[in-house]
DNA sequence: CTTCTTGCAAACCATTTGCATCATT
DNA sequence: AATGATGCAAATGGTTTGCAAGAAG
């Protein structure tokens, strides 16, 4: 949370936006959580906890940290999208289990060198990407 | 469309389900198409040439279609589903253009191994994925 | 003939938006 | 004060669904 207001704060003056309680609140939240989580989860929590904001105003700040680049949405294929924090955190992808819904985080060096390789074969400038992995985890392959 | 319907009809069998107009319009459409196209798309082809049939429909066969995994549904991050062939088609990924929104496709050997050994260290078995780069195509990244 | 499918329109659901009111700078 | 943010509820837009009427086996 210290630096993390910090570069928020900072963001949102350049662009003469305003650090409201209700974006802190939404910041110190998705940090707090280990993992990711959607956007109604953040709701909800926020409002079983400390401050009650909107759904709407958890939608305008999310889409200004992914903007940002403070935090990840990712799309795990619930049909829904999913918000995990960016920094302070390596980078990863996910393993998606198709039976129990388990998500396992991962990240592979070879993969990412291949990445970088590959588009700059492409000519292509990389500035993000999104990787899941869908099958069945070790507990549910058994079976 | 010849071993493709086949294919279909068999999937459909198996499950007391009945090959109709409907279905086959929609299986031969998207086989017709040469990349990704998204559900309203497809409807609106459809409903300009040969068969009308309703949105409804189209989805409802696209599910089975991705189900029986002759179809794959990729997400290019549009905020809605692209469906493409899965088969008679080397298996490929995307990179998408943030700039003018052109996709390009690509395969990458090498990180497909990296992708198998990584799941077998994971002890997951692997059915499917997702992987899609996002940045600036050659023409966009030079302005 | 029975069972499964279709079309339609209404329902859904996550997300977005218009607008009057409120908070931050 | 002035500008931008919020909450609310209504709008959106892709997708799903209930049901009566139609096709497929």
């Amino acid at each position: 949370m210290p630096s993390t207001i910090e570069d928020f704060s900072q963001y949102l003056n350049k662009r003469q936006l305003k650090l409201t309680q209700g974006r802190k609140a939404v910041l110190q939240e998705i940090f707090l959580q280990p993992g990711h989580l959607e956007a109604e989860d953040l709701w909800r929590s926020l409002r079983r906890k400390k401050r009650r904001v909107s759904r709407a105003t958890v939608y305008r700040t999310l889409d200004l940290l992914v903007d940002s680049g403070m935090v990840r949405k990712v799309d795990l294929g619930h049909g829904h999208s999913h918000y995990e924090k960016a920094l302070l955190q390596a980078h990863h992808e996910h393993m998606v289990c198709l039976e129990c819904g388990k998500v396992i985080e991962f990240s592979d060096k070879e993969m990412e060198g291949d990445l970088d390789k590959l588009c700059k074969k492409s000519g292509f400038e990389h500035t993000a990407h999104r990787f899941e992995i869908f099958g069945y985890c070790g507990e549910c392959s058994k079976s």
